[in-house]
DNA sequence: GTCTATAACGAGATAGAC
DNA sequence: GTCTATCTCGTTATAGAC
């Protein structure tokens, strides 16, 4: 049940990646490459420098684990995508700046996490199949935001819903990566990405 | 070494499905659904209704069934890719069809086997991966060559080279198809296909 | 908080009978 | 061509010492 621990002094917060964090680190780097099914706790342990006992207390399960990845990881993407607002930049600037948090992960040679786990959704416990919905939704209405923003300012063009637009920029991302991986070419994905957003900045 | 194996008499080519066609479909379900890695032989003895042995007898390892899935489900695509030349539409009523191919999968609950696997791709021994490559190498020229004929004829319209628009109409299928998945909503994979088909065939 | 040790299970694969 | 039985290994997870 437990998940994460405090130490008994009051220091813990602001020092040195503790224990939890390595092992957050390695794992997420195991599941975005190998994929989450891929990974073992003895994988993890053998990186980090610590036994697979040592794992099951910061994370008794795999599931615990799992959920503390994706939500450690939603985190940090809207942190990111808090920065891109407060850049004040227009739309299209936007977009791109979106797109390169991608390209930035597969340069790593990593998937998104949560487009990996995607792909293991039906073999995934339910506490992580909801916190996946939940990164896709809020990323969904973010770029929707920012579609409709745009076209309003007149500096996007796209027909229909943003919210269809939305999904389509998602979707060519993710599986851009997919592809681009197993080419081990990142300009598989550069090529795709850059064309979707060309399509949606220039005039109609 | 061995894969697959004709009986002793004859008569063992048009029958009702052999074993080791029986075999490669279930295996196929698993893989399109859970995974490769998230098959066990078990798993599919369980449904042909045989041993974990007459498995091994059939596909002696794990790898070599894999690439019979990868080879028997390239086939199959690109026959139905044939179908679709030999009907004669025009380019954009080809693209749609294309399109079609990947919904019918969604439909039945599964992935793209190839884009199940390619988010495997680390975990994958090589006859594998070089047999994914040749899938999606395959695709890309075949659908380049869609959108040239397309653009030339006057039917598409789109911006650079086919083979960059090739790759991003491939990216955003697979990709739908993940989130699609996800969300256990087809129309997530419907509404960003008819976006990119619409950008490609609508007017400049 | 971390360790050693081990339980309990499932995986892929093999041997040999029929 | 398929079976039963078994081997070996890796997996998640737990028990209990320190």
């Amino acid at each position: 049940m437990r998940t994460r621990r405090q130490a008994g002094t009051g220091r813990t917060q602001p020092d040195d990646p503790t224990t939890a964090t390595r092992i957050l680190d390695e794992a997420e780097r195991l599941a975005q490459t190998r994929g989450f099914n891929g990974l073992s706790y003895a994988d993890v342990a053998a990186v980090v420098g610590t036994s697979k006992a040592a794992l099951h207390y910061h994370f008794a399960t795999k599931a615990d684990l799992g959920r503390a990845l994706i939500e450690r990881y939603t985190d940090r993407f809207f942190a990111a995508l808090g920065d891109i607002e407060a850049s004040g930049a227009a739309a299209p600037e936007r977009l791109q700046r979106y797109a390169r948090l991608y390209a930035d992960v597969l340069k790593q040679d990593r998937l998104c996490l949560c487009g990996m786990l995607a792909a293991e959704y039906t073999t995934l416990p339910e506490p992580m199949r909801s916190a996946l919905r939940e990164f896709f939704g809020r990323n969904e209405a973010w770029l929707s935001d920012l579609l409709e923003a745009g076209r309003a300012a007149g500096t996007l063009h796209f027909d229909g819903p943003p919210r269809d637009s939305a999904r389509a920029l998602m979707a060519v991302l993710e599986g851009a990566m997919l592809l681009a991986r197993a080419y081990g070419d990142t300009k598989h994905f550069d090529a795709a990405a850059a064309y979707l957003i060309r399509e949606v900045t220039s005039a109609a």
